[in-house]
This record gives C-alpha cells, structure tokens and sequence, in this order.
DNA sequence: CATGAATTCGTTTTT
DNA sequence: CGAATTCATG
C-alpha cells in the first residue's frame, strides 16, 4: 500500500500521531497545529493501512458543522463515501444509539427531544404547577441547576440536599421535571448522554456488543468534554483502550457549560498505557503573534505545557489602540478594515472583529453601516429556532403526538383564536388534577361540558383543526404534511397580519421550513419508518445555520467563543478593559479568570498575519460612562511585541476629558475628598492620572490614581496634592 | 384579549 | 442605554 498521501503532508508531530500503535493517543494539538488533519489522516491510516474495517470505527465532536467537516475530509482522502463509520456529535450519536435500543432503554419507541426552548417553558410551567414564585427560583437558574445535574450523571435520586432547603426544592423542580419530561416521551439534550450512559453502564450485553465493534473511538476538542460524556466514552472504550483523543487544555473556554479540562488529566490515569503527542508547530500565525499568545497563555498554573513556534518569520508588530472611547473604538477599526480591504487587497471576510460579548457588536454593526462596509454577524438566530419555524414544527409535533403538551402550549392560540389565559389555566388544572395531558384534558373537559359556549367552541375547533389535520396528512410526505399544517392553520394569514413588519420574511421562512423538510425526506433512507419523528429529531439536534450569505465578502464579527476553530488574516481583538474582558463576572474566580486568560489567548491565535488590540478609555455601559482600566491581558504580552498606534491627532472628546461629576465617596466605597472616579487629576510629582478607587473615610481616606506612564498608586487623600487637571 | 406603559436587568452557547 | 418581560387599561 502506498501511504505517501497520507504521511508526505505531515510534520515529524503529525506523523508519530497518525502511526501511532494501537493504544490510548491523546494529541495535545495546539491552536493552529493542524489538528484536523491528524484526525482525518488517523483515520485514512487505520483503514487503509491497518486495514480497519470503516464500520468499526466512531468519531465524535461537539458541533455538527465539526461533524460534517471531518466526513467530508475523510471520504476526499478515501476518494469514496465511507459507510458504516460513526462520526457525528456526541448528542447525535447518542441519540441513534437510543433509537435503535429505545425498548432496552425503556423509552417510548417513538421518544423526542427537548431542545433548551422548550426546556425552559416546561421549567417555567413546572414552577408555575407548584406555586414557586419565579423572582425566588428564576427558571433560568432552575435549568442550568438541573442540566448540571446531568451533566454530572446526577438523577434527582442521586443529589444530596440533606439539610438544604433551597437544594431541597431545587431538587423536588428537578423530581418533577422528570416526571413532565418522562410522561411527554421526551428527552433532554443531557438526557441523550445520561440515558446512552445508563445502558451502556446496565446491560453488559449492549455494552459487549458496541465495544466489539466500535474497536477505534476518536474524539475531536476533548477539553470541552463534562463528565457523563467522559464517562461515555470511557465506558465504551473499555478494555480496547483504542481511543485517539484531541485537544488542548489552553483552548478550554467552555468551562461554564461542564466541561472539565481535567478529564484531559484523567485520561492519563485512567488510560495508564497513554501515549501523549504534542503539536506545537504552528501552520498559521507570525512568529510575533506566537510569542505574544505564548507568553499570555504562560501566565495559568496547571498548564500541560506546550509553546508553540513556526517555521515562517517575526511578521509585524501586534497594534495596540487606546481609544476615547467606544464610538472611537469601532471607528478606528472599521477605517483600518478599508484601508485594508482597499489598499492592501485583502478581502473583507479575511478580516474579522472579535468581542468577549455580544452585546459589543452592536457599535461595530453601525460603524460598519455608516461606512456602507458589508458584514456578517455570527450567532444571531438560527433557522429552527425562528417563532415561525417553532411554530409550524410544533404543530407537527402535535401531529406527531398530541399529547406533547409543550407543543400544545405554544401552538394552541398561535394564530389567535380566542382561548385566552383563563381557559388555558382551567385546562392546566385539570390535566394537573387527572395527570393527563392538556390535548387529553381539552377532551375531557369539552366532553363535561365544563367551559361555557364560547371556550367550548374555540376549543372545539382547535382539537378538529389538529384531528384532520391528522387525517388528511397521513398519506402525506413530509413536505405535503408541513404544507397542510400550515395551510389548515393559516399561519401565513397571521404572519402577514402581525404589524411587526416581519410577516414577509416570516412567510418566506415558512416557505423555506416546507423545502427544508422535502430535503430531507430525500436525505433520510427511504425505509426510515418515521419520517416525521426523523425530521423533529433533526430539528432539535441541528438547529441549522445561522442566516446570511456565506459565499459574500463581509467582515466578520463574533463572539472569542465563536471564533475558536478559525482562522483570519486581520483580527481585530476589540474590548480589552478590565470589567469587560475579564469579565467582571469572572474577576473574584482565580479559575475563571484562567479561562478568560484562555479565551484571549484562543482570540490572539486566530491571527494569522495581523492582529490589532484595542481598548477604551471611557466606555458607555448600562448607560452609565465607565472609565475602564486597560485589560491586564495587555500587560501580560511582552511590550517589545506591541507597537502602540496613535490616535489621528484628532482632539479628545470633550466628554472624555471632563466626565460628569458623581456623587463623592459613592463608587469606591470611600471618601474621595471631592474627586470622583474617572476624573482626571494632576499631582506633582506623578503628573496626569485618572482616579480609580477609593477606600476609608476621614484622615484614613485613600484614593487610587492611574498616572500617566507611572501606573497606578494608593495615596492618603489628606497628604495628596492632587488638583483636578484642566 | 390586545395594546402601550412600566419595570427589570443585564457573560460566554452547543446540542 | 435598550431589550425583554410584566403590568395595567381600553
């Protein structure tokens, strides 16, 4: 067999990694090394010339869109599709296993899935069913309490609250969340992993089988793995001890979701015969930008340890901008994103804008506009999670089976007609009372008569609209189905009526939902038995892109988190102030201010040739003025790396300079004698400044002052001779 | 039951 | 400041 295709392209790294003997790998595959690539010629390797049979080999990553990269580059590598081969995303995954084992499972054989939409209006109903006011237990907390729970493998059995009140309640949420989400034959995107996991983990039968077959697990950005996906994969890797995992502990940014770095960590103890591989060499950025990233990253404790390097040269200095303020910001950014795109020849999309929040965005959208620079937002709405589109699949989840009683609720009087709160609340109470669900209590209570000729009849007609529409649907593929429902439920008339000035798009986007379900049946085998159940799976699991043009040449603006995974010629790292990046909601944690150390090292090595940092020095928030410090992150790369770009001579902003004065002692928690924080004053020796902070009352009174080029000190308020700068 | 006023509350996001 | 959600009123 000639493998000159599969290792000619690879570094010395690379190669040990794809060649490696069977055994546990994990690749600590630095930000730029070529990680991908290891996988997919990992894979080439083993099929072609370990000669593993495709089928017996299960890849696994987060996002489908990783998922389908990684297909697409195998079979261009194979030269053929690949049949039998797992590779989808954990939840995918996991999801066909639970298909295909649903009564082992004791699943209903037809069992759905609860996207976090719909989760949230269960948990907000559940509270509502047990009289917990939701200022007490915000259901947003509530969810996030109890996708830990799975997330940790934890059932409401299994989590300790003796003693605990409020874990006491939480956990009775959590009991009867359960229960809503059992009698509605759904799951919850952790249930997928906690389920898979059970089975596995009970029936050494299923558990023999899969192990049998699947002899090469690989898993893609295992640093963003929680603990019921560890323990998924250990499970299943069992005594095989073939998993090949990639990842890198410095890229870690999903710590606030479950993910554990420290599984990277396990993996060594629990795989003793371990074999780890470094990629260090970088294929993307410039010599300066690496040592910049190098250095920032060199500041956590804990690190595996890897310090990237490349074979090409220094490139240019990292910009640094210190801005008025916000509008200054964006405008500086946006002027050099023309000057590039106009003078330099790069395109608009080789130049990306990237913010800790998305909150951020909105000032660089406007610039953008005023500049009529074309640009693409990441990470607004995607297709299935539009109203329009929830509406039309919930009712065909309805169609599907009636008694989903979150699809019931939303669809019930979308469009309009008629049944308002009260009815809604006699038919929540009495599907509550008889432990039915609501399209099972809307039977009963039209049956006993118990609304009066009006509710009964809106409701009437409600159950008649879903019953033939049920009717007439079932000789229906799914397009015709989506069309019907649509159709019968004259969603496009209620769309087109709203004065939102949405109902055009809407309308097209109903239009585009039905082509999208004619696709699919096309994709999916022809003896899938439940086309229909197919279709919701696929819309809850992918929720699709989100919008806009890919193939237009626009800059492009995300969050770091979003970026990580790509790449760009000029990035512009934009927001780098204390508060904002880190984040204050991360400043007290050591621990996550080591992530949002990482995030800004995951944002520096997007950079290939460029990378430009910029901050404010007054910034408006909550609609207050701010006076944020630079970001410690600045501080954190070498100043011999960083070359500091002047603003255009243009004048301070008068706004800037002379902030509205707040009231004294009540930002900083102490009396500052008269100043107030942000403003700018002079002493004698230091020179300019700007005040920070302040502590104490009286003679102890201390204020903190930022001076010019001197930093920042502490001085006693009563021997100070600070004098406000003119 | 729909509409505008009042109020609240501000990370990161995939499946 | 602005969105998103709740509240009071035709």
């Amino acid at each position: 067999m000639d493998v000159s295709h599969i290792l000619d392209p690879l570094n010395d790294a690379q190669r040990e990694a794809v060649t490696a003997a069977m055994g546990t790998r994990l690749v600590l595959a630095g930000a730029g090394s070529g990680k991908t690539r290891v996988l997919v010629h990992r894979i080439a390797w083993l099929i072609q010339v370990e000669n593993v049979p495709p089928w017996s080999l299960l890849a696994v990553t987060f996002t489908n869109k990783a998922a389908r990269e990684m297909r697409t580059r195998i079979e261009e590598m194979l030269g053929h599709p690949v049949g039998g081969m797992w590779v989808g995303t954990f939840h995918g995954l996991t999801h066909r296993f639970l298909r295909a084992h649903w009564q082992d499972a004791g699943l209903p054989q037809h069992f759905q899935i609860l996207d976090g939409d719909d989760q949230f209006r269960l948990i907000k109903r559940i509270l509502k069913a047990l009289e917990l006011d939701e200022s007490n237990w915000p259901p947003r907390q509530v969810q996030s309490f109890i996708n830990k729970q799975k997330d940790e493998g934890l059932r409401p059995d299994h989590v300790d609250a003796a003693g605990d009140r409020y874990l006491t309640q939480m956990v009775a949420v959590y009991r009867e969340y359960e229960a809503a989400r059992t009698r509605g034959g759904l799951l919850d995107f952790a249930d997928l992993l906690l389920c898979a996991h059970e089975l596995l983990r009970e029936r050494a039968d299923i558990l023999h089988h899969y192990r049998e077959r699947f002899r090469h697990v690989l898993v893609d950005e295992f640093q963003d793995t929680n603990a019921i996906q560890y323990a998924w994969l250990r499970l299943l890797v069992g005594p095989n001890d073939n998993l090949f995992a990639v990842g890198d502990d410095d890229q870690s940014i999903y710590g606030w979701r479950g993910a554990r770095v420290e599984n990277i960590q396990s993996l060594q103890r629990h795989f003793p015969g371990s074999q780890v591989v470094r990629l260090e060499q970088n294929y993307r950025s410039t010599g300066t930008i690496l040592k910049a990233a190098n250095a920032l990253i060199a500041r956590n404790p804990g690190r595996l340890g890897k310090n990237l390097w490349t074979a090409d040269g220094e490139g240019e200095p990292i910009r640094r901008y210190a801005a008025f303020n916000e509008v200054d910001e964006a405008r500086f950014v946006v002027e050099r994103i023309r000057k590039y795109s106009t003078e330099e020849g790069y395109r608009r999309a080789e130049c990306a804008i990237l913010y800790r929040t998305t909150a951020q965005s909105r000032l660089f959208e406007e610039a953008l506009m005023n500049a009529q620079v074309p640009f693409r937002v990441y990470g607004g709405l995607r297709f299935f999670e539009r109203a329009e589109v929830r509406d039309a699949l919930a009712y065909l989840r309805l169609l599907n089976n009636p008694d989903d009683d979150g699809a019931f609720e939303r669809v019930i009087n979308t469009p309009t007609r008629g049944i308002g709160e009260r009815t809604l609340d006699l038919l929540r109470e009495r599907a509550r009372g008889s432990a039915v669900s609501l399209w099972q209590a809307a039977q009963d209570l039209i049956a006993a008569g118990a609304l009066g000729p009006r509710g009964t009849a809106t409701l009437v007609h409600f159950v008649d609209l879903i019953r033939n529409a049920q009717a007439a649907t079932r000789d229906l593929d799914l397009a015709e189905t989506a069309t019907h429902v649509i159709e019968a439920a004259a969603l496009a008339d209620f769309y087109m009526k709203a004065k939102d000035g949405k109902g055009e798009d809407r309308v097209e986007n109903l239009g585009q939902f039905v082509e999208t379900a004619g696709r699919f049946r096309q994709e999916v085998e022809d003896d899938e038995a439940d086309p229909l159940g197919a279709f919701l799976s696929h819309a809850a699991l992918e929720a699709g892109e989100a919008q806009a043009d890919p193939f237009s040449d626009a800059v492009q603006l995300m969050t770091l988190h979003s970026a990580k995974g790509l790449e760009f010629p000029n990035v512009f790292l934009v927001g780098l102030e204390e508060g904002l990046f880190p984040h204050s909601m991360s400043a007290q944690d050591p621990a996550r201010l080591e992530e949002e150390r990482r995030l800004c090292y995951v944002g520096m090595t997007r950079a290939m040739h460029r990378l430009y940092v910029t901050h404010a020095e007054s910034r408006r928030l909550y609609g207050k003025e701010s006076y944020p410090q630079p970001s410690r992150f600045l501080r954190e790369v070498p100043p011999e790396l960083m070359e500091e770009v002047r603003g255009r001579g243009v004048s301070r902003p008068a706004a800037a300079r002379a902030p509205v004065p707040a009231a004294a002692g009540v930002m900083g928690g102490g009396d500052t004698g008269g100043f107030h924080l942000g403003q700018r004053v002079t002493h004698p020796k230091f020179g300019e400044g700007v005040v920070l902070n302040s502590e104490g009352r009286g003679a102890q009174a201390r204020i903190q002052v930022n001076f010019q080029g001197v930093g920042s000190k502490w001085l006693v308020l009563a021997y100070a001779r600070l004098e406000p700068a003119g």
